[in-house]
DNA sequence: ACGAGCTAGTTAAGACGCTGTACTAACAAA
DNA sequence: TTTGTTAGTACAGCGTCTTAACTAGCTCGT
């Protein structure tokens, strides 16, 4: 480590400073980083200069002594490109602020292409979100399918027949921007965690046509031993259950997917629905409490059509953790919905970018 | 962020490598640390003056140009006092060299002690262990049942009568050196993980009176949301299962806890122990599967009696994952019994010490 | 035998980043 | 107006790294 990856790090830090908590005066940016005052303006001013921050006048309230000039970040001076690649038949994507709200959004249907003709398809996609912002673009986030690496490596996604495929290396280079990938889910986790305002310890389930999940484990992602941290959706939670698409049975997938989930409905009254959501619900609760139980997660998020899952699904799986974990573990825990909706893996891949490029999650 | 701070890194880096790799040359350190080798020069000058490393004379293997003066670290210059709380009858203790290895045992009954005069005890047993090291002691770690923050404060510990007692920071100020406390079982992950050879990703249960897990994440330890990571001991696994010291039923420490192995396997036949213990090593599978599935864990190591662990249980238990997890998670797999036994605790408590002041794990 | 070539380690000069000290600027209260 | 307080800046100094240029000590080829 060198001295002047001290000073990225001290200029991260003012910036996650002005991030999370808004306008900050020099001298306050100073006690909350327990730098000087004299390190602080000189960063500003880089910042400054950059275009990064910009000066908002007086704070208001007054005190004794010189008036303190706030300093805030410009959240809208630079742009993030975002590309979810979630969905088999139809790429999204977004120009997005650093506060993670979407300016522009495109989607493109991927019309069966895989492979190489998949990554120029991708390629041209980003091109056209590139062209489509009205402000510097600090780089480009993808959330992929698969299992993908720490360096933004696809080392498999079966689906779109990426293997061992360097796609953030390629992009990097096709598009002259930065680009970071990394997994859908784990991206959804990192979107509810810097946007969405989840727990330092956490759980994002993401529950569409399939399921995937992300965590977070005291304030960062989880890679795992192969990257191939968050398939709970292929961990068994039914003997002998229904044949599963990864051809094993009884796959969590199988019983709370979205569409396993309207199947399980339909032609029901709300009565009887809700108590088979509430079924459901419980096997979800089983198949948690353990991993709720050995991290000690404060949160578990569900993201996807809240009205199967917000309601006597949520409620049954709640009691269930709360039966079975430990009632210190049980006590601080929460599951609710997630915040960010279909956004979610968007913001995420924002966040990637905000992350690698300035220090900011 | 200062200068200073990352002087500190770059030190750590140099030790770590020294402690996992051996003695290696100045030039050889700049090259693995991406250091030049005026810098390592200067570091390793440091470090000699310390005492903490030592030149080892001329590397063998003729090469040309001029011959590298190996440098190794004196693993034996130092020692560190490590307590093991996690009986509730007796106090077990150690002077270890920095290599984890005990050179003088104490063990002390705790007699009914509790609250503030187990800490009286601790303070008495710390002092004749600081007494017997034979070298000058970098540091006192201490394993420690209960809910222990990052700061070595016990939150609670109900066995012990501790409630939010700064453990830490009274022994360091009673023994006037750097006191480190956490909990055991998260001590035993610590252990294995640094001079276990354990995985980056990966579990230890701790099996004994009761149950307790640690946890390691991409290499570093679960806290948790309310620093109570590990308590996997009382997740339900057996529904309307035999009542448990926690007061609820089933719990995970109701049928995997030595006792509970000893009483289901008490007067059978080895063939009708076996399969009882397979049957535990069934609920084991069904428990870890979330959390293999969901972290990507590249191990699950048991610690505690071979007899019961390392046979038909393990056996099924590792079946049981491989059939409840995704092939690909499975496939990198293993589930092995630690590899140090009753002195787990007290390397995970040496560890602690040695993170904490030389940055090594 | 001996110089060429190579690698290990040291010395010296310079760049960078943070700090402490001392300053100016701008306000409130007396 | 004076005093006290807080915000922000200027400057010298220290610590830490780097590059460049050195010395030390080996092998190899002639």
């Amino acid at each position: 480590m060198l001295p002047e990856h001290a000073r990225a790090h001290n200029r991260s830090l003012v910036l996650q400073h002005l991030f999370h908590e808004g306008p900050t005066s020099r001298a306050d940016l100073a006690r909350a980083t327990s730098l000087t005052r004299v390190t602080i303006s000189d960063l500003v001013n880089v910042l400054l200069a950059e275009g990064l921050v910009e000066e908002l006048g007086v704070q208001p309230g007054r005190r004794v002594g010189k008036p303190a000039i706030l300093v805030g970040m410009r959240t809208d001076a630079y742009q993030i490109v975002a590309v979810d690649l979630s969905d088999d038949a139809v790429m999204r994507g977004a120009v997005m602020t650093l506060t993670g709200e979407a300016v522009v959004r495109r989607s493109l249907p991927v019309d069966g292409h895989v492979g190489d003709a998949l990554v120029d398809l991708l390629t041209r996609f980003a091109r056209t979100l590139i062209a489509a912002a009205t402000r510097p673009v600090i780089g480009v986030g993808v959330g992929s399918p698969g299992v993908v690496d720490d360096s933004g490596r696809v080392v498999e996604a079966p689906n779109r027949q990426w293997t061992d495929l360097p796609l953030a290396a390629i992009l990097t280079d096709r598009l002259a921007l930065p680009v970071h990938v990394a997994n859908d889910a784990n991206s959804a986790a990192l979107g509810e965690y810097t946007y969405g305002g989840a727990a330092d310890s956490m759980l994002v389930l993401t529950i569409g046509q399939g399921v995937g999940a992300g965590v977070m484990v005291d304030g960062s992602r989880v890679h795992g031993a192969a990257d191939a941290a968050g398939e709970l959706g292929h961990v068994t939670v039914v003997d002998d259950g229904e044949l599963c698409a990864c051809g094993r049975r009884g796959c969590l997938e199988t019983v709370l997917a979205a569409p396993a989930l309207r199947r399980a409905v339909a032609g029901l009254d709300p009565a009887a629905a809700d108590e088979a959501l509430a079924g459901v619900g419980r096997t979800l609760g089983v198949a948690l409490a353990p991993v709720v139980g050995a991290l000690n997660l404060g949160e578990v998020l569900l993201s996807g059509p809240a009205d199967l899952l917000d309601g006597a699904l949520r409620t049954a799986a709640l009691q269930t953790l709360t039966d079975r974990t430990m009632p210190a573990t049980a006590a601080g825990l929460r599951l609710r919905m997630a915040t960010l909706d279909e956004d979610v893996v968007l913001a995420g891949a924002a966040v990637l970018v905000l992350a690698a490029q300035l220090g900011v999650s």
